[in-house]
RNA sequence: GGGCGCAUAGCUCAGCGGUAGAGCACUACCUUGACAUGGUAGGGGUCACAGGUUCAAUCCCUGUUGCGCCCA
């Protein structure tokens, strides 16, 4: 016996185990089955489960249930990346709380550490996508600094280099300070910050008092500016360019330069060039041959070791002991140090307040600071193109559609990716410098070892980069990497290219474009063939969540409170395209609702002697009931089916609620309830036959996203072993002969019980008093229909007795119409004459309101010439119906009076 | 500044050229033998605004406004 209410924590984990253990989540490459095969978005091996992965990782895993049910070889790709500086941190705040350090350590100590603390707490979100039911394939679990993706990594890069797509380069970078790393681009937020306008006068060599006023938000990039642009059609500044400007605090002689990217509208025209630490200024000193003075060090404190030689004291504008005094001082200090000076000096013509972007490190927010630094840069333009080519074929196709956009605008301006990290966890660049800095690069040391000797003549000592790359070149390669590659292996051949990647917009650029373009270069293949990109998991009130701002939520005290179900099905139900969802709590609250029905309708089911019924046949039903049922089960079935092909999870959710409350439970159960309780024993067989087919479909079609009660009740009733139900079949719908009639006849029927419902609540008719019907002007076919279904009407409409009308209506009768037939209540004693005649009156205002529309259409001589024939015909028998409905109201109400 | 998206019932959202829908919330009634995490019935919308196309526009086009996001 179920018990009365479903209690989710009492089968999710042990179900989970049984199908873990018995390797139902497996992919199986001898099957015969066509491959489908997903990748799971590798989370942070530090990361803990939050609701963005509870919603990527329900659709996914909802799409691979549904898929194996299909009988695909499902494989589900599980894994981790191995986070660097995230994962660098946190052993690092270890290591504080020890009073030790990494430097202290050593590297190879250290990343022992990181390895041991992998081992003991890296592992704690697979666990948790455990407890959200997520049926990956778990042998095959991967990290992205395994042996065999690390292989692949330096396989990647040594080709790349080789190719010339992978090189060294100094050139600006974003630099984290506090990290100490170059980041990438993409990891950079631009922030709108209020600042200052600072407005200082740099005097031109040799004209007196004569200056230029340059504006500035950055004052104190000053000490490495080494030119001042000016428009080239700027008749302001037209006769100073070529001259020179003697640099207020350090003295030094620098030229006026004409360059387009100054801007005459903006500030004075004149702007100062500082090509070390701006990435457009770095441009126009590339344009100009400008040097780059560096005066900011890896932890964004003032250096002078560039610019000390080039001191010089210059009455009332330039002391060197100040600007030695800057020595070390941070950005910031720097600048108020500056500022004072400046001010001092009364060179500062005026300070305005002005609002800017300033870029913020997106992990750990510290200011960036563009530097210019070596690093190792992947020539990302040339890898897109093959990328771009394949979204423009369609060989991948986004969902929606609108995102192919967002990828080709950001994939043609792509730029320079810079892949190498000062950190030390991560794969470490497989690249050794020889004693006079030539670079070898390969495979492994040996292989490094005979490029050095063919190139020195002799051996020599080699010394390896220092630097390892961005966890995202490894995340690149996850879709071949973690099939074996750059081993041939069967299942590389099998799987790959995979068949959909699910993801957030958000990540489109940082792996979804990247996995594109090596996948392409590497595989000569695209990686999937759709990207379904989905939205993003924000609060109630739509404000996204945020660990600042305290409104998330955290899936695991849903997974607690409510049920794996309820928070994955809530999660579905929500799924619109290309759409955010606004998710609380009380959403999930209201979706457990849907699980306690289905339990307590299986609960009726169990209760009436319904059980699995491995002969039963569903084309063979006579009844009209189950023939209804069934037709109605196949509709659901297409529906989900064709919801779930087209990623439309809002649509497959609602599919199923709406088929198992409001046709299932709400008509069908309460229409077989007298069947069951019934004398005909052939009949109440049959219905319990159909009441088992369609319990089981139900439970096949909610399989994918309720995963843990179908699987409770699938066995429960014998539907098969406990854990089997993720193998069962993706049901099929079933063409049901004679389903027109029964339709028309449970059609007639439910309207039926409708009206009497209402016009009993509208009256006010107390339920405990039943009701007489009696039929006027009904057909034969309406007469012997509601004699047939008496016992049901009975129940459901509160109604004692069902009989033509013979005579006239008694007095005092309530009447409703339902098609060709007028329903009349004679409930004399309870019927309020002056209720009841507003009553019709309202129903005849609202038919006649309809008519009015009707016939205004059908009015019209270009509707009737233009318009769709069949659109015309359906007008037409629209405008006879409502005629009938108002001419029976007329009628009613007439016999009111 | 460039691009994208959204605007439909109190709230969250479907719909999409041809009779405006759901869930929640609300109101009334109902502890009837699966279910009060429930049942039955009901109220509630000039589909943001202004033009245009069309026999017909919530739906297509243009513009406006408001909100959100991305890029610079």
């Amino acid at each position: 016996m179920l018990s009365k209410t479903f209690q989710p924590q009492e089968v999710e984990t042990q179900l989970y185990e049984t199908w873990e253990n018995e390797g139902r989540f497996a992919a199986d490459p001898q099957s015969g089955g066509t491959p489908f095969t997903i990748m799971i978005p590798p989370p942070n091996v530090t990361g803990t489960l939050h609701m963005g992965h509870a919603l990527t990782m329900t659709l996914q895993d909802t799409l691979i249930r549904w898929r194996r049910m299909q009988g695909r070889d499902t494989l589900w790709q599980p894994g981790t990346d191995h986070a660097g500086i995230a994962t660098q941190l946190v052993v690092e705040r270890q290591l504080a709380g020890e009073n030790t350090s990494r430097k202290e350590l050593g590297r190879e100590a250290f990343l022992e550490r990181v390895w041991k603390w992998k081992a003991e707490s890296g592992n704690g979100i697979t666990r948790q996508l455990r407890r959200l039911g997520a049926s990956l394939d778990w042998s095959r679990e991967r990290f992205t600094m395994d042996d065999g993706l690390s292989k692949a990594v330096r396989e990647v890069f040594v080709t790349l280099y080789r190719e010339k797509l992978i090189y060294r380069d100094r050139r600006l970078v974003n630099w984290d300070p506090h990290f100490r790393t170059a980041i990438s681009d993409l990891e950079v937020e631009n922030k709108e910050t209020r600042g200052h306008m600072w407005h200082i006068r740099y005097p031109v060599e040799g004209e007196g008092n004569l200056t230029l006023t340059v504006a500035t938000t950055r004052p104190e990039t000053m000490l490495g500016d080494t030119a001042v642009a000016v428009h080239p059609d700027d008749e302001r500044y037209k006769a100073l360019v070529g001259r020179n400007i003697i640099l207020p605090l350090t003295g030094r002689r620098i030229p006026i330069v004409a360059d387009t990217y100054s801007d005459p509208e903006k500030g004075t025209g004149a702007v100062k060039i500082t090509p070390a630490h701006d990435f457009n200024d770095f441009e126009v000193g590339k344009r100009h041959n400008l040097p780059m003075l560096s005066i900011l060090d890896e932890a964004a404190a003032v250096t002078l070791e560039e610019i000390a030689d080039d001191l010089h004291t210059v009455e009332g504008l330039a002391d060197p002991a100040f600007v030695r005094s800057l020595e070390g001082l941070s950005r910031e200090d720097a600048r108020k140090a500056i500022v004072a000076e400046l001010e001092r000096l009364e060179i500062l013509e005026k300070i305005e307040p002005h609002t800017l972007q300033v870029p913020h490190a997106e992990r750990g927010g510290a200011v960036v600071e563009p530097r210019l630094t070596t690093q190792w840069y992947c020539d990302a333009a040339t890898l897109a193109g093959p990328a771009i080519e394949a979204v423009e074929k369609g060989d991948v196709t986004f969902v929606p559609k609108q995102w192919e956009n967002t990828f080709f605008a950001w994939m043609r301006n792509i730029q320079p990716w810079c892949i190498s990290r000062q950190l030390w966890w991560g794969h470490r660049i497989p690249a050794w410098y020889g004693p006079d800095g030539t670079v070898f690069v390969g495979k492994d040391e040996n292989d490094v070892t005979a490029q050095a000797t063919a190139h020195y003549g002799k051996a020599v000592d080699l010394t390896q980069d220092e630097d390892v790359l961005d966890t995202w070149f490894s995340s690149a390669l996850w879709p071949f990497s973690t099939l074996g590659w750059p081993d041939k292996t069967p299942e590389l051949a099998r799987y790959y290219p995979t068949d959909v990647l699910v993801t957030g917009f958000d990540i489109i650029f940082f792996w979804v474009a990247r996995m594109m373009m090596m996948g392409l270069h590497f595989m000569k293949k695209v990686p999937f063939r759709t990207v379904f990109i989905h939205g993003l998991v924000r609060d109630e009130r739509g404000q996204k969540m945020s660990k600042s701002k305290g409104n998330g939520i955290d899936p695991l005290d849903l997974l607690d409170k409510y049920g794996a179900d309820a928070a994955r099905f809530t999660i579905c139900a929500l799924t619109g395209v290309g759409r955010d969802l606004k998710f609380g709590a009380k959403r999930v609250e209201d979706y457990r609702a849907f699980v306690t029905k289905l339990w307590n309708a299986a609960r009726f089911c169990e209760m009436n002697g319904v059980k699995a019924t491995p002969d039963f046949d569903p084309s063979k039903v006579t009844s009209p009931l189950g023939r209804w049922i069934i037709f109605e089960t196949s509709k659901a079935i297409d529906d989900a089916t064709q919801a779930l092909e087209n990623f439309r999870f809002d649509e497959y959710a609602g599919t199923c609620y709406r088929f198992v409350w409001n046709r299932f439970c709400d008509w069908y159960l309460e229409l077989v309830k007298p069947v069951f309780s019934g004398e005909d024993a052939a009949a109440a067989a049959e219905m319990r036959g159909v009441t088992a087919w369609v319990l089981e479909t139900i439970l096949r079609l909610l399989q994918p996203v309720m995963p843990f009660v179908t699987d409770t009740l699938w066995h429960e009733f014998g539907f098969g072993a406990e854990g089997t139900l993720i193998n069962a079949a993706w049901p099929k719908p079933v063409s049901v002969p004679g389903a027109e009639a029964a339709i028309s006849e449970i059609d007639w029927l439910t309207r039926f019980i409708s009206e009497i419902r209402t016009v009993r609540s509208e009256m006010n008719v107390p339920p405990s008093r039943l009701s007489p019907v009696l039929l006027k002007d009904a057909s034969p076919v309406t007469v012997e229909r509601a004699k047939n279904w008496q016992e049901t009407i009975g129940r459901m409409a509160r109604v004692s007795e069902i009989d033509a009308l013979t005579g006239e209506v008694p007095r005092g009768s309530a009447q409703t119409v339902v098609d060709e037939a007028t329903l009349v209540l004679p409930l004399a004693d309870l019927i309020d004459l002056d209720v009841e005649r507003a009553r019709l009156t309202k129903e005849l205002a609202k038919a006649e309101g309809e008519i009015t529309k009707t016939e205004r259409k059908l009015g019209n001589p270009d509707f009737i010439a233009r318009g769709k024939p069949d659109v015309v015909e359906e007008t037409r028998e629209r405008l006879v119906t409502q005629q009938g409905e108002r001419d029976r109201l007329q009628a009613a109400l007439a016999r009111l009076s």
